[in-house]
DNA sequence: TGGTATAACATGGTATTTCGTGGGAATCAA
DNA sequence: TTGATTCCCACGAAATACCATGTTATACCA
């Protein structure tokens, strides 16, 4: 029983002719620890992969039925989207699971795997797409200090 | 268990050739309290490790699940800055996290790691980096006294 | 108060395990 | 049969758990 999971860190993995890739081990305790499966998605916004529990996406169709107002109409289509293209991943004994060609195409992915942890979810990308993306989160950060805010409340500064 | 803790104090420990550090003792009895773990995050502002407990970054992520929708872009962005960076650290039998050669880089840390509590989180820093920065601290409070008065107010009880 | 015994801690070194990865066998589908 | 997919074994590198020692801080007693 576990009281927390995140998914963390950054993590490099090869993709190997037959599109294996090891899911970080991390992120396989999760997947034990909460008896649930792995759902991977072509990101609506981003040349990447994301991935959660399938414990979530129950989470989220149930946010739907329950809370029209809080969810547009948009968002209801967008759902849509991502409940049709999700896929359940199982990984095997050694800890790997084989990603489909339609997602590696659309993450533009070859040899390596970046798994990129988001909290509740995570992200997977390709070396060249991630550094650039963290580039550009990073630049604008910088430029924007107070939508880290959520953070926490910082001292001063 | 405890309620409340605080990460206090400044401490020095030395930092081995594979990157293994003592965790004070004070730290390392919360972590234990709380039955969590650390995280550690390169500081989005200074050049320095951040830390806290995993117990705190799922608050947050719970926060940002409440706040903003499902498919907000901030949302996004802020997620993978914070959650891709962070990492968890569980200390051995003899209370050492091993730090990553991202961390340590990011921090300028080379022979002894300076540990600096602040409450709910804490930094380490590098002996160089932290005397400045904390010249730089005490000089600006003594240009601005007043702002510190309405702290100690605060905890008084 | 002072001195000694005891425990806690930081740190260096070593052994063990885990994890990622390649290759091949077995299974299944067409 | 042939090609593709899934399962299993094996190896090397890397992470981590364990053991040992010196030092410092703490507790205890005279």
């Amino acid at each position: 029983m576990r009281k927390s999971f995140l998914f963390l860190d950054t993590i490099i993995n090869k993709v190997d002719a037959k599109g294996r890739v090891s899911l970080p081990s991390d992120y396989r305790a999760i997947v034990k620890d909460l008896s649930t499966e792995i759902v991977c998605y072509r990101s609506l916004t981003s040349p990447c992969i994301e991935g959660c529990t399938e414990e979530l996406l129950e989470k989220l169709a149930t946010d739907i039925e329950n809370s029209t107002d809080f969810f547009s109409e948009d968002q209801d289509d967008l759902t849509n989207l991502i409940f049709g293209d999700a896929k359940r991943f199982s990984f095997d004994s050694t800890g790997r699971i084989v990603l489909t060609e339609k997602l590696l195409a659309h993450a533009e992915i070859k040899d390596n795997a970046v798994f990129v942890g988001k909290g509740r979810k995570f992200q997977i990308w390709s070396e060249e797409n991630w550094a650039k993306e963290e580039a550009r989160i990073r630049e604008k950060v910088k430029q924007s200090r107070p939508s880290l805010k959520l953070k926490e409340n910082d001292n001063d500064k």
